[in-house]
DNA sequence: ATAAAAAGAATGAACATTCATTTTCTATAT
DNA sequence: ATATAGAAAATGAATGTTCATTCTTTTTAT
């Protein structure tokens, strides 16, 4: 099969380089010829793997959601009590957002932007199901309050994000301590008070 | 002087254009001739009101986060308490991200992107002041906990940004009981537990 | 020896910006 | 009030560049 002979590393390479521009430039202002040279590619070649820009843009960004949804479920087991896999798959997921800062940017970047299709995009968004269902869990425990996904994401995981932008602006550096804090008020704002 | 008898008309519809466009297209999918088009002016005419696209999209930027944040001070005084003060800004902000979804939007993608120049951002945060120093008020006073202002904006303002993307993206429809219930999580997250 | 993979150069379209003219406005003189 | 000169504002059509994509040729691997 052709595909499979083509070089792997000349792939990762391109997708590595595209994040890396589209990080510091936007998508608008990285022509695939800069990113053929990152790549140490010629341009030509980009065409042997993606169809065209918005296919390797598309692809990068569910490559990278993939990324970041397995690294955030890794250490989490379904058998886990509610409180206990939440607290890890935060951790896990801080940890993402701190780690690999290149490519949670470029996903906050995608999600913030008309630049994905809306058919990638809901690609990206399947794999966050073990969350959901984790919440759905904690619901019928009595433990996390009865409110909508979309909340319960807001207050308890989206704000990693914020935090994950500001750091990278140069505006802060988290610490450990902050990390703490913020997973307790994570914890605090979807947990049921006793 | 020159530029005072240019028609506010025109320099406003441009700006409008542009945030239409950008909201639909992205930054680099928006020509500056279908701008011109929106605004039903020629091309050339933006060069009269604006020096080059990025200078464009830079005061769009700056305009709107005025609008943005006399809007959510419009109606807080620095002599309510704590507690009443936050609510105030903060149904205004939530008013905001929901009747002025264009212009929150626009916002969202500014600052998830490299869209605009870090002079042009440093400008628009300036204005949020007023919300920094009821935080201090409030941690003084043993109301608030004892976070940094980035943490604090990211658990009880930012969320809303993710609520209202995400309801622009028609995946939900925040209805006033969920919006009570964001306010009440929002506050139960900054508070100090009695 | 053949076919896949890769390359560099070429192509053509899109676009930001500028140029040369035309239109509109304003202030003054009648 | 009206006409008009001069300046400001606006325009549509160029200009030159950038860039995504393709074409033809060369290199590599089997």
């Amino acid at each position: 099969m052709a595909a499979l002979q083509k070089s792997i590393d000349k792939r990762n390479a391109l997708i590595q380089a595209t994040i890396e521009l589209v990080n510091n430039n936007g998508f608008h202002a990285t022509p695939m010829s800069k990113i053929a040279k990152m790549a140490s590619v010629s341009p030509a070649t980009i065409y042997l793997y993606f169809d065209n820009k918005q296919d390797l843009v598309n692809k990068t960004y569910i490559e990278v959601k993939a990324y970041y949804t397995a690294y955030a479920f890794e250490t989490y087991s379904e058998t886990m009590p509610v409180e206990i896999g939440f607290k890890v798959i935060w951790k896990r997921i801080a940890d993402f957002k701190i780690k690999e800062s290149a490519n949670a940017l470029f996903l906050a970047q995608c999600d913030n932007t008309p630049m994905i299709d809306e058919v990638s995009r809901r690609e990206g968004i399947k794999h966050l199901q073990p969350l959901l269902d984790l919440w759905a869990r904690g619901k019928k425990e009595g433990i996390v309050k009865p409110l909508s996904d979309y909340l319960l994401y807001a207050y308890a995981i989206n704000p990693l994000s914020f935090l994950m932008m500001t750091q990278n602006r140069g505006s802060i550096q988290l610490t450990q301590l902050e990390l703490d804090q913020a997973y307790e008020v994570a914890w605090s704002s979807i947990k049921v008070c006793k």
